[in-house]
DNA sequence: AATCAAATATACTCATTTTGTGTAAAAAAC
DNA sequence: GTTTTTTACACAAAATGAGTATATTTGATT
């Protein structure tokens, strides 16, 4: 399951990415759009900040902009910051790899075999999914 | 991420997947194969007990055993059972729906579009890996 | 029927993570 | 130099995860 945190950064990151060239946005302005707590929607721009996803300037006119465009932003880069690992467990993940304590062969782990499947698919949606394809996807697009 | 408990279930699964026709494992032995706190895995068999996926019988020459072939056990079952929804938000879910309390428009919402997209591709490829599928796994089909 | 191994049920503990809040300082604009 | 906004750090409440403890029930074997 998505983090709470999660889903608010994704959502203060479409908010950036709907703004107009050039312009800013003031975290209470975020916070009051998308519902998400001023306080805790500072800490997370500012991780997406180190991160280098947006930038901010201080004072008066100042607030949050995205350093990249929408296209080059994907839910994995997210994902993987806030949240880390895609994979189910460490000992399948790219990333973030930690062997499992008890095991012994991790080669001959049947359970790490499905996980590793499970993961290459799930990179390649995520990889897929952009800020720009996220606002491009029309209604009739979903398949319920 | 898996919980602990849902890998837990998988490796009791597969180990009950392995026994010969007819046997009966104890939960002393899972216990010490899989390396799972035995009481813990109590819990857990009596939840797959439930959900009918194993049987038991007490007693002496007691123990579980799986109540169907291991190719109609598949992981959506056992992740459904045992961590809950497949989405990763609720209001994405499809057994387990919810929508968020906060929000207005659930049909515009670009996340969920994004979110069912991922539960969708993420269905597909759960359904088709069973405990037949793991214990088949040979190591040369593993792309890392 | 007595005994013993094993399953079942319930409640509880403990540690960690998540989700925030509070306070204060620094930066930029005017 | 005052206002507005970001930044930094510390703290706290709440939820969750992981596992334990204890007691009871069931069923096969002797």
């Amino acid at each position: 399951m998505l983090s709470q945190k999660n889903k608010y950064a994704i959502k203060a990151l479409l908010y950036l990415a709907q703004l107009p060239k050039g312009e800013r946005a003031k975290t209470a302005d975020i916070s009051k759009a998308a519902h998400i707590p001023k306080k805790f929607l500072e800490l997370i721009l500012l991780e997406l900040k180190r991160a280098q996803m947006v930038a901010s300037k201080q004072g008066v006119q100042g607030g949050y902009y995205l350093l990249k465009k929408p296209e080059e932003i994907s839910l994995i880069d997210v994902f993987r910051l806030i949240d880390g690992p895609i994979a189910l467990l460490p000992c399948a993940s790219l990333k973030f790899y930690e062997p499992c304590e008890d095991c012994q062969q991790e080669e001959a782990c049947r359970l790490r075999w499905a996980l590793i499947e499970i993961r290459n698919q799930t990179l390649a949606i995520l990889e897929k999914i952009s800020l720009k394809t996220m606002l491009d996807q029309k209604t009739e697009e979903l398949i319920l």
